[in-house]
DNA sequence: AAGAATGTTACATG
DNA sequence: ACATGTAACATTCT
């Protein structure tokens, strides 16, 4: 679920709960899994008296720096979301990792579908070094886009999906970009037109950035939708003109939305507004 | 009650 | 090397 936006709303969600200088003094991991390349109990020996110095984004990872030099990284996968909560709460079954701060806080980690995944490394390059591009850094231009598409044969939509190729998009913004820049799903990345790619870098732009002002895209009030910390909805939902929206009319033709299988993910566009 | 789901990766095949 | 397809991860929602 959290793309992009979501992942951002997070990370400033967590900056702004004044967790930076703390300690981590206990943690306890309850899904094993949920830790990535080493055992729980390295994890948790490592980590353990470190202060959390800084809390960013790269792609949909947050990226945690630590005290002494170790950089934890995040992925949320599908369902995963931190919250904060008391000490002397009572953690539900879909927390997984719980981090024990000095002041009496608790960072947990809240993931239904058990898909999210921590890693601790000293070298962040080596899990963060292939991902393509942030598409809302000034560097990212539309010739930028030109340079990563012109000489791809695959459809777009499965490109911008590639995190190697850019940073960040999801089902549901690159769903939302495409419908906006009127261009239908399987056109081929290396048959765009200038014009085309053109409209593509602003679409991509403006659907980031009104997933950004909106704090992300809550689907669903089910427990594993999109919240950041206090169960905050995103209001994004009312912004989609395409995602989910099947049968609707489309927001700029009338005609009806449709959903089809691209590249094994859902996806929804106008059949008039892009055609192929 | 079957099928789909916002993400990623490993593996297989063309 | 590149493109495409499948399965796997585990659970909830429709």
């Amino acid at each position: 679920m959290p793309e992009l936006p979501e992942v951002q709303t997070m990370v400033d969600d967590l900056n702004r709960a004044d967790l930076i200088g703390h300690h981590i003094d206990r943690l306890q991991v309850r899904w094993p899994a949920t830790v990535s390349g080493l055992t729980v109990q390295q994890f948790c020996k490592t980590i353990k008296g470190q202060r959390i110095c800084s809390i960013g984004r790269r792609a949909k990872y947050l990226v945690i720096g630590m005290s002494r030099g170790d950089t934890l990284i995040v992925h949320l996968r599908m369902t995963g979301r931190f919250q904060l909560a008391q000490a002397r709460q009572k953690p539900s079954k879909h927390i997984h990792v719980i981090m024990a701060l000095d002041d009496k806080r608790s960072l947990w980690f809240h993931d239904t579908r058990k898909f999210g995944r921590f890693y601790l490394t000293r070298r962040p390059d080596i899990i963060l070094g292939s991902l393509g591009p942030e598409p809302m850094s000034p560097q990212f231009r539309a010739r930028t886009l030109h340079r990563l598409l012109s000489s791809r044969d695959r459809q777009i939509k499965p490109l911008l999906l590639d995190q190697t190729v850019i940073a960040g998009l999801g089902n549901i913004y690159a769903d939302e970009a495409l419908w906006s820049a009127k261009i239908h799903p399987q056109k081929k990345a290396s048959t765009l037109s200038d014009q085309q790619l053109r409209r593509l870098h602003r679409a991509i732009r403006h659907v980031l950035r009104l997933g950004l002002k909106h704090a992300g895209t809550t689907l669903g009030s089910g427990l594993g939708n999109f919240y950041s910390i206090g169960r905050e909805q995103g209001r994004n939902r009312n912004h989609l003109k395409v995602f989910q929206r099947t049968g609707s009319p489309c927001p700029r033709c009338h005609e009806k939305i449709v959903k089809m299988r691209v590249g094994q993910r859902g996806t929804h566009f106008c059949p008039s507004c892009q055609m192929l």
